[in-house]
DNA sequence: CTCAAGCTTGACGTTTACGTCAACGTGACC
DNA sequence: GGTCACGTTGACGTAAACGTCAAGCTTGAG
């Protein structure tokens, strides 16, 4: 059976959609703003392998709280000897901000982490001195990790 | 010299937003979602020592991606025995949940820093061959740095 | 007394990142 | 040939998180 992420693979919109979890309505979103550009076939849009992989990036991107325009810079970078020096001197000073701030935002979140977790003791002990029986709960904890090890981002509601 | 963060102490407005570098709008609005609740003297706010460590706590939520509401909900974890078990189990299941997000966001935060990284030391090496004498500007990555461990975020812009 | 500084409460505007229709095209079945 | 399923392009709506006035109170300096 064939890859189904060879490099040489196509997708619709909707493939993309549901393998990340986004609408059409983003995709097309993205590609206004100009953080995508795939090929058409008459009128229905194609994506490839360089655009899934773009999707990826701006996906990971949101996820650490870049905005659409920070992430079109970034990946504009991409675009071979796109600027001139001064463009790419640019660049290096935005980089540069940026690897801080990610670095304060890391700190953040083990701050917050680690709040968390304790707070989760607490609970927990809380939980365990008053209703043993509701503990249970706590098995979604071991849910969400294994979910996690195992890349998949749904959790029961 | 009277310690400015000695527990009595008491803020204006306009000095927790300098400070914290926010706008009295901001702290407004926090006020209007249920995320502060200063005294008053007349008219005027006074915020107190726990008014400000909430507003520690929101600004660090902010920066890692909790939406205002998301951190309302935790704030109030910290209110005496707000909730009976179910409350608290509830609060348990979401506080699991999130720590297992946060930790996902820190793994995409390191892929982010990783990138730039790489991506700096292209555009470096490009500039050390084709114009040296635009390098100093990576000077700015030092100065950012230095300002950084100094606990200062202003960049020359 | 006046007047500026700093506070207050509305109330409306703005940006970002989409959601949600409406109206239409285009194969692929039955 | 009707009718899905899936795609398209507008165009308008929306939620979050404030920004930006307007209009008014209060209080100390001159």
């Amino acid at each position: 059976m064939a890859d189904l992420r060879r490099p040489e693979r196509t997708y619709t919109i909707r493939q993309l959609c549901i393998e990340f979890k986004v609408t059409p309505r983003a995709l097309r979103f993205y590609e206004d703003k100009g953080l995508l550009s795939p090929a058409r076939e008459g009128l229905n849009r194609v994506y490839n392998y360089r655009d899934r992989a773009r999707l990826t990036l701006i996906l990971r991107g949101k996820r650490v709280g870049l905005s659409l325009a920070e992430i079109r810079e970034i990946l504009e970078l991409y675009r071979v000897e796109d600027g001139g020096v001064a463009q790419s001197a640019k660049m290096l000073k935005k980089f540069s901000e940026r690897i801080v701030t990610l670095e304060a935002q890391r700190e953040d979140i083990d701050h917050a982490i680690e709040s968390l977790r304790d707070a989760c003791k607490h609970l927990e002990a809380r939980l365990a001195k008053t209703a043993p029986d509701m503990l249970p709960q706590a098995v979604n904890y071991d849910q969400a990790l294994r979910a996690r090890l195992d890349g998949v981002h749904e959790f029961a509601k």
